[in-house]
DNA sequence: CCCTGATTCGC
DNA sequence: GCGAATCAGG
């Protein structure tokens, strides 16, 4: 198998969208899950959590067959290429009591001061996290009463959230974690099963030979997401 | 042992 | 460019 356009191309969304290399490598098949690590390095992808630790440098291997005489200097790449963070602006102002939807653009014209770009990371549920040097002033305090689990939204209020799960009611998700109306299917469970009756029909299914096998129905998730 | 991703290196 | 072999942590 080679890599046409389609398939690196859904090597660059599953791998985005979090899917194991093995998982994306038998997605995509004829390929091994080393196959799919490599590519995607050659691509370029973002690096993801390695469980293997970046600390201590590793140092020349026992060379187990005879290794020629070292074939690459390595230069240590070029050791401090500018490193772009957010830069702590002076603030010296005290900032406005916060409109709260925080405009996430950067757009606002930052008077007469240099243009500084600033990176920001987007939380799971959207929110834009602060940047070291922008601490949004005085915290306000916690108030002394007791904290209840809220509902996002009046939009959800009346789906089945995570909160609302117990194992009488049906589990089944529907929508993608994550999205503000991301619920679950909260039916009566088919006493015994995680799933209501019709869940459990998708959910199991009987084995049957590969040759009449049917195309598997859709994913619990929605399937692939579509960006 | 299983899984994971990173890296190396012969092809 | 490709991917098997290898490494190393969970």
């Amino acid at each position: 198998m080679s890599w046409t356009d389609e398939r690196i191309e859904r090597l660059k969304k599953m791998w985005s969208d979090g899917a194991t290399a093995s998982q994306i490598a038998d997605e995509l098949g004829g390929v091994s899950r080393n196959a799919v690590i490599g590519k995607a390095h050659r691509l370029g992808l973002d690096a993801r959590p390695s469980p293997v630790k970046p600390g201590e440098e590793k140092e020349k291997k026992p060379a187990a067959a005879a290794a020629p005489a070292a074939p690459k200097a390595e230069p240590k790449p070029a050791p401090a290429a500018p490193v772009v963070e957010a830069q702590p602006e002076p603030a010296p102002q005290r900032p406005q009591p916060a409109p709260a939807a925080a405009a996430p653009a950067a757009a606002s014209p930052a008077p007469a001061t240099e243009t500084v770009v600033q990176y920001r990371s987007v939380g799971p549920g959207g929110f834009i996290r602060q940047g070291p040097g922008e601490q949004q002033a005085p915290i306000p305090p916690a108030p002394p009463r007791r904290l209840v689990p809220a509902k996002p939204s009046p939009e959800i209020a009346d789906k089945t959230s995570l909160l609302d799960l117990n194992d009488r009611i049906c589990k089944w998700p529907m929508g993608h974690p994550g999205e503000p109306d991301f619920h679950f299917c909260g039916q009566a469970a088919n006493p015994g099963f995680p799933y209501c009756v019709q869940h459990c029909g998708v959910a199991y299914q009987a084995q049957l030979p590969r040759r009449d096998r049917r195309p598997p129905p859709p994913l619990p998730f929605g399937g692939p997401r579509i960006r």
